[in-house]
DNA sequence: CTTGGCACTCAGGAACACAGAGTGCTAGAT
DNA sequence: ATCTAGCACTCTGTGTTCCTGAGTGCCAAG
């Protein structure tokens, strides 16, 4: 039903359509790509591939322009990954480099992402809960506040001021400290809230309140930073591009974290470290546009999701090896430190 | 030379145009604010306003549209901020209300401030250098690394892992822990590198190399942040305006801190808690956007700065009461913690 | 199954006319 | 001295029409 030549086919208009921005026709086709066949012969393909619905006219009797479902077959089996070139490994490489701490890292990572795909990139912070706990900090302050520090073993670090319900002694405090980080240290987050359970209970009754208060400010730091932040750069890409869907809907987007959220993580799979695509009506909201994503990580546990955004006529076999090879670096800077 | 009516007719043609986005005619004009003169004389006066450079009109025989000397009058002279209503003051006030740290309340602000205005918010990080030290914290991970925490009084936390050049006891760090504290507890961020210069030569020669890679790490942390982070929200809020300067290089300022960092920054005069606005092409950067901006800050002293970026076509009155109101309930919210 | 030929369709651009809003100017009214 | 009314003029924006060119679908022949 869809001979080798047809796939071709296909793939020379996604190719031409993506290169040009504009609807592509017989004739063109026949001649740039030397499909040794001629313009009626291409023709009657294109008539087959737009009854299969894999393309689709503007409107009658102009070239022809992929659908949704023609990228899609485009991307699962008529083109690979490309490689980035040697210079850009290496601008990856030393940009990434010189990151001081996690925050760096993201950063640097998504305007890096941004400027080698000169789309919109997108990169989530790696998420606590499957982090472990590094050590706990207690800092008093004055005799009534202490500053409660997390640190995990990603570098990220929380921290809370917080108000004691009564005066207590620094000598408490640090006994307090060196409890939880016998009971904490180097255990996955969420594992926390069973982990400090029992604790007030073992400790002398005079500092229950006290305690209850910290413990109660450390499960909320875990729960609230629960589906991390997300953040973007690039959006300047964003002003040349047409989006079918308004301008306006994807910089809102960009900055709704929930949606953000959505379109990275539900694209998550069994093998978080594999290349996923999104096509435009593919994607929860955003019709318009397309996702290239992937997870990344220290080790190999995934940590976080990162990737692209852009329009659906996007040259995906070159974002998608940017993408791979980003979060490839990104995940052993994180094992490094 | 402008006497009083020619103001009025200033006055009348910013505010229509700001409102219908088109050129004001004269006759609209003598029409819908009650100048109790004909059009004609609106014209003459008119044409007296084109002459001094206030107006002028897109192509001959089209309506009249603000200069930027003609927003610049009428900002200076023209107008009155104009105070939100309870209801935006009580919005504020709760929503600000919510923040758990200082984070928090930066992206509060400026998330709150894009939706008042509806224009792009930008916030500027309460400098480093106006703050003083609450709390420095040396946190030991192993023997060989010691997580720096800095904790300054606006609520800040710096953080960095540090390699120490020999192992280094757990006593010994506390005990430099104890001195930096005695050292710098309460002191302005600024005056550190003289406190601590003659630290190492205070304490046993055994410590000094590893007190001096911590202490490079600590000014290199406070030389670092010294021009802080810009953060800003709204970005979708360009997508309707027009701007005579691409909504690219708009996008593209927005994502580049040093730029925004001169839009802000460069706008600080001798009371930086004045409302300032610079108009169309008073800016250096970005000559068809306006700034309306004012510092910020706990007290008495300014911390930092905050404000609006938009289309010079837009509201002044309100957007600079949405602006100070905003500016003050942080503050107020920064002293309070 | 492929190819060449042919009639058909439609978007986009150029040429043109025209209505409407707005102006500048001058002469009269206050 | 200033304001007003009238009038001729100048534009932009819009709607109409026409035309070209790219591209198609179909059919009949190779």
């Amino acid at each position: 039903m869809l001979d080798d030549r047809k796939l071709a086919v296909l793939r020379a208009i996604v190719e031409d359509y993506v290169s040009t921005n504009e609807p592509v026709g017989s004739k063109a086709l026949a001649e740039r790509h030397n499909l040794k066949v001629s313009p009626a012969t291409v023709r009657n393909d294109m008539a087959a591939l737009e009854e299969e619905g894999y393309i689709t006219q503007p409107h009658t009797s102009a070239g022809r322009v992929p659908t949704d479902k023609g990228y899609r077959l485009f991307v699962d089996r008529l083109s690979q990954v490309k490689p980035l070139s040697a210079a850009e490994r290496r601008a990856i490489e030393t940009f990434l480099a010189g990151a001081v701490d996690l925050d760096d890292v993201v950063t640097r990572t998504v305007r890096l992402l941004a400027q080698l795909t000169r789309q919109v990139a997108v990169v989530q912070y790696p998420t606590l809960t499957r982090s472990t706990v590094r050590h706990v900090e207690l800092v008093p302050l004055n005799d009534r506040r202490v500053m409660l520090v997390l640190i995990t073993n990603t570098g990220r670090v929380e921290q809370r001021v917080i108000e004691l319900p009564e005066v207590v002694e620094e000598t408490r405090i640090a006994h307090l400290r060196a409890v939880l980080n016998a009971c904490l240290d180097g255990c996955g987050l969420s594992t926390v809230p069973e982990l400090v359970a029992d604790l007030p209970e073992r400790l002398p009754v005079e500092d229950r309140p006290a305690v209850a208060t910290i413990l109660s400010v450390l499960l909320e730091t875990l729960v609230e930073r629960h589906d991390e932040k997300i953040v973007f750069a690039g959006a300047a890409n964003l002003a040349g591009a047409d989006f079918t869907t308004g301008l306006r809907d994807v910089l809102e987007a960009l900055e709704e974290q929930v949606v953000l959220m959505r379109l990275l993580g539900e694209t998550s799979t069994d093998t978080p470290s594999a290349l996923t695509v999104r096509i435009g009506s593919e994607n929860p909201y955003l019709r318009g546009t397309s996702i290239v994503a992937t997870g990344y990580g220290s080790g190999d546990k995934q940590l976080a999701r990162l990737g692209v955004l852009g329009p659906t006529r996007m040259d995906y076999p070159v974002t998608m090896g940017a993408v791979r090879a980003v979060a490839r670096y990104v995940s052993q800077i994180l094992a490094a430190s």
